[in-house]
DNA sequence: AGATTTCTTTGACCTAGATCAAACAAAGTG
DNA sequence: CACTTTGTTTGATCTAGGTCAAAGAAATCT
C-alpha cells in the first residue's frame, strides 16, 4: 500500500463497496460518509487498539487481516474474531475497547470519525440496517465457532479453520466448488492455536497429519492447497454447508 | 402461567418493557407492535423450533428460560445461547432456523408475526436501533463465552457459569454486590455440560469441589447460594467485572 | 405405596491434547 | 556473511478431563 495507492482509493472503485457497512447507501448517503472518513493503515503485528483504550473512530477493513482477542491474567489468550476485508471494526455507542485488536497482515482501514458516524446512524436507516445484518452474521459466526471450541477435536478444529478460509476464498474468487482451492494462511501456528483453543504444537502436529493423509497440501509454511473441499468438510465434522464465518 | 395471568399481560405492566426490543418505542410504535403480537407459552422441555424449521414469528422472552444449541451428527451438542427474560428470539430477515431452540423451564413468549414485524423494522428506526444494541450485546456475550470454551479449565468454566447466573440475578433484584446471592439453576447437569463443553460427570465433580471449598453452597440440586461473589469471580478467572452474558 | 424414569454423584481407568525439550528453518540485522 | 530473532516441527512425557460403570436420589406414574 503506497501513497499513490491511497490516493487512488475512492468509493466508486472500492473493492468492499458491496459488502461493507455502506453497501446499502445511496449516493447522498455515501457522500455524507465520505465527508467523515479517512484512510489509515497499520503494519503487520501492529496493535490497532488494546483493551481499555478509547477508540474515536469506527472502520471498515478495506484489505488485510486483523484479529480480536482476549487474554486472561496468566497469559492464556483466545481469539474471538477474525476481521477480513469488508468487516466492521469497533462498536457504535461505546468508545471503550474491550478486546485487543491487532493487525496480522498489513491492513488498510476506511475510518469514520465516531461522533458524526453515530449521528448518521440516527438519520440514515440504511446504515443501521446494514450494520444489524452484519452483526447478526457475526453472531452466527461466533456461535458456529462456539461449537468448534466446545465440542470438536483438534483435527476437526484445524479442518474447520481451513474450511472457513477455503470458503471465504471461494466467495471472493469465482471458482467452482469442485476445483482445488488455494490460499495463504493469515495466521502463524500460534495465531491459529489462539483461534482454536489449542497449543501451537498441537496445531503443527494436526497440520502434519492432515498433510500426510492427503486432505491438504502445503507449499511452504503458509500456502495451503485443498484438493477436495468435500473431504475437508467431512474432516471438519460439519457435513452441512460448513462454517458461516461473518 | 394460567389463562388468567395471560389475560393480565399488557405492555403497560410488562416486566420486560424497559429491556426488550420494544424498550425505545413511543406509544404509537408500541401500539403498532401491539397489533401484530400474541402470547405463546411452551412447557419445560418443549422445542420452540428445531434446526431447519421455518419460524413465522419473532419474539421476546417474557419469562422463563430457553436455549439455542447445535448438534453434530454423532450427537455432540454445544449450547450457543441462553435466552432469558427480555432476550429476543429469531432472526429478522431469515425464516430458516439454524439452531435448536428449546424451553428449559415453562416459558412465555411475546410473539410478533414475522411479515408485519419486518415491515415495521423498515419504518421504525427505534426498533432497528434497539435490536442492533441487543445484538451487539449478544455478540459480546458470545465472545466472552468463546474465551470460556477455548481457554478455561473445568473449574473456571463452572465458576464462570455460576458467576453469570449470580450477576444476572443481581441486575434484576436490588441486592448490593456484597450480599450473599441465591438463585436457582435453570439447567440440569447435562444442560450445563452442553453449555460449557464438558461432560456431565465433570460438571458434577466440579460442583462438588466448589462446594467442598466453600465457594458455593447448594440447597438441593438446583438452588445455589454464593456467599461471596468476589471469591467466585476469582475462581472464574476474570478478575474484572465478569462475564457479559447477553 | 411401589415402580419406573430421570437426574446426580462417585469411583476406576484411559486418552487427547498439554507441557517440556530440542533441533531446524527462514527472515531480518549489523 | 555470521548472528539474532521468530516461527515451525517432532519427540517424550504428563495430566485434566473424558469414558465406562454402578449406585443413590428425586420426581412422576399406576
Amino acid at each position: 500500500m503506497t501513497a499513490q495507492d491511497l490516493v487512488n482509493i475512492n468509493c466508486a472503485n472500492c473493492q468492499i463497496r458491496h459488502r461493507a457497512v455502506c453497501s446499502q447507501c445511496d449516493d447522498a448517503e455515501l457522500n455524507a460518509l465520505d465527508k467523515i472518513k479517512y484512510y489509515k493503515s497499520f503494519a503487520a503485528g501492529e496493535n490497532i487498539a488494546l483493551m481499555g483504550d478509547e477508540m474515536d473512530f469506527l472502520a471498515s477493513v478495506v484489505n488485510g487481516v486483523a484479529t480480536l482477542s482476549q487474554t486472561l491474567e496468566d497469559g492464556r489468550t483466545q481469539m474471538v474474531g477474525l476481521l477480513l476485508p469488508s468487516d466492521f471494526v469497533g462498536r457504535p455507542g461505546r468508545k471503550g475497547v474491550i478486546y485487543d485488536i491487532q493487525a496480522k497482515t498489513d491492513i488498510l482501514l476506511c475510518c469514520f470519525r465516531r461522533e458524526p458516524f453515530e449521528e448518521l446512524m440516527v438519520t440514515t436507516p440504511h446504515i443501521v440496517q446494514r450494520l444489524l445484518q452484519m452483526t447478526l452474521d457475526e453472531l452466527d459466526a461466533a456461535r458456529e465457532w462456539m461449537l468448534v471450541l466446545g465440542r470438536k477435536t483438534a483435527r476437526e478444529k484445524i479442518s474447520s479453520f481451513f474450511a472457513i478460509m477455503a470458503q471465504r476464498h471461494l466467495e471472493l474468487g469465482k471458482l467452482s466448488p469442485t476445483d482445488a482451492i488455494e490460499f495463504d494462511l493469515p495466521l502463524t501456528r500460534e495465531g491459529m492455536s489462539d483461534f482454536l483453543g489449542l497449543t501451537l504444537e498441537t496445531v503443527s502436529r494436526q497440520i502434519s497429519a492432515l498433510k500426510k493423509d492427503g486432505v491438504i497440501e502445503m507449499v511452504g509454511k503458509r500456502h495451503v492447497c485443498v484438493p477436495n473441499l468435500q473431504t475437508l468438510l467431512e474432516e471438519a465434522g460439519d457435513d452441512s454447508d460448513g462454517g458461516i464465518l461473518s
